[in-house]
DNA sequence: ACCTGAACACCGTTCAAGT
DNA sequence: ACCTGAACACCGTTCAAGT
């Protein structure tokens, strides 16, 4: 179904995926958008919140950005769908969201306070998911580079300890320094 | 040219707001991609990237980042752009890396970190820049609620202390806990 | 209940023809 | 150099007609 990544992801390639009329589509879902939802929530339950049940918050939060990145990185054009649509009748991402707020309830968050880390976390993961896809020459600077020679010496010099590709050592070092800053919020709030 | 939110950024609709044929845009612009690309160029002028001249580092990103997520939170169509194009040939977009790059070196960052830190906080605007789009009612449960008791309570007991909505006090907790998590990483790394 | 086929109102883009 | 108008290959969606 994304075998040709998202270009198939059209009503008449999926018609044809399955050998039926474009039309015919319509006796089986309301409209693209119904369809879409109807990925995303099964993409929702393949993101892994088991951590939340035995380990510590910082790990669990760490093990389930990076699945709930991973998950998503490979459907980009989904993003703006989960970002603006609402979860009514999404059952797969009730249950995510049920499993993470009881991980955060259960570190000792205050309630009130609960959505606001989980959207936040979310907003960074949604930016990173895009980042993945992006083209390793991103920041090249072309012509233009006299302009601007501090910003092209720090690309240049761009490095990361380990094997990571660019994407995931900024995810890495973004997600590390949203966990420990969340947390202490919630140590002396 | 924003009237219409963006259901008129279209080459048909473009055409028709400055009287002329769809097909004489493209005496102007090599396509629509192009079309968005300088759109997206002059936006970037609009980010206020000030706040490094003179301010202490925390000061001038917390600033810079709210000024890059309002600017772009009213053209989210844009994001998608922004995230996954070069920076070739797009001046202003990199007159605005090279302040910021000035900015995190004069603070004392090591240049090989500097670009995972600006790409880790851009994936928490773009993504932030989504949520101000968001709906009111996007975590309303429906007729699943009782399915998820714990997550639809936290979301019953949301309340940020100022007049901020909510996506804005996502977006505080977030930037505060990134920028307080980046400090430490690069105090002892 | 589920399908087809024609139709509609759109997209972005190309290209010959004009001035 | 810049425009028009027709054309092309697509979109998502509707709807009468079939089984």
């Amino acid at each position: 179904m994304t075998r040709d990544g998202y270009k198939a992801l059209t009503m008449s390639g999926l018609a044809k995926s399955l050998n039926v009329a474009p039309s015919a589509l319509y006796n089986h879902v309301g409209s693209k958008q119904d369809l879409l939802l109807l990925i995303e929530d099964s993409l929702m339950g393949r993101v892994d919140v088991s951590a939340f049940i035995d380990q510590p918050w910082e790990e669990a939060v760490h093990t389930w950005a990076h699945s709930y990145r991973d998950v998503f990185s490979s459907h980009v054009p989904l993003i703006p769908v989960i970002a603006l649509l609402p979860v009514t009748n999404a059952p797969q991402t009730l249950l995510m969201y049920e499993a993470v707020t009881e991980g955060f309830l259960r570190a000792g968050w205050p309630s009130e306070r609960i959505i606001d880390a989980i959207v936040a976390l979310e907003s960074f993961i949604y930016g990173s998911a895009y980042d993945v896809n992006a083209p390793d020459d991103i920041f090249a600077p072309g012509d233009l580079a006299a302009t601007a020679p501090t910003f092209t010496a720090a690309v240049a010099r761009r490095s990361n300890p380990g094997q990571l590709s660019d994407a995931h050592a900024a995810f890495s070092l973004g997600l590390q320094a949203m966990i420990a800053g969340l947390a202490a919020t919630v140590d002396h709030p």
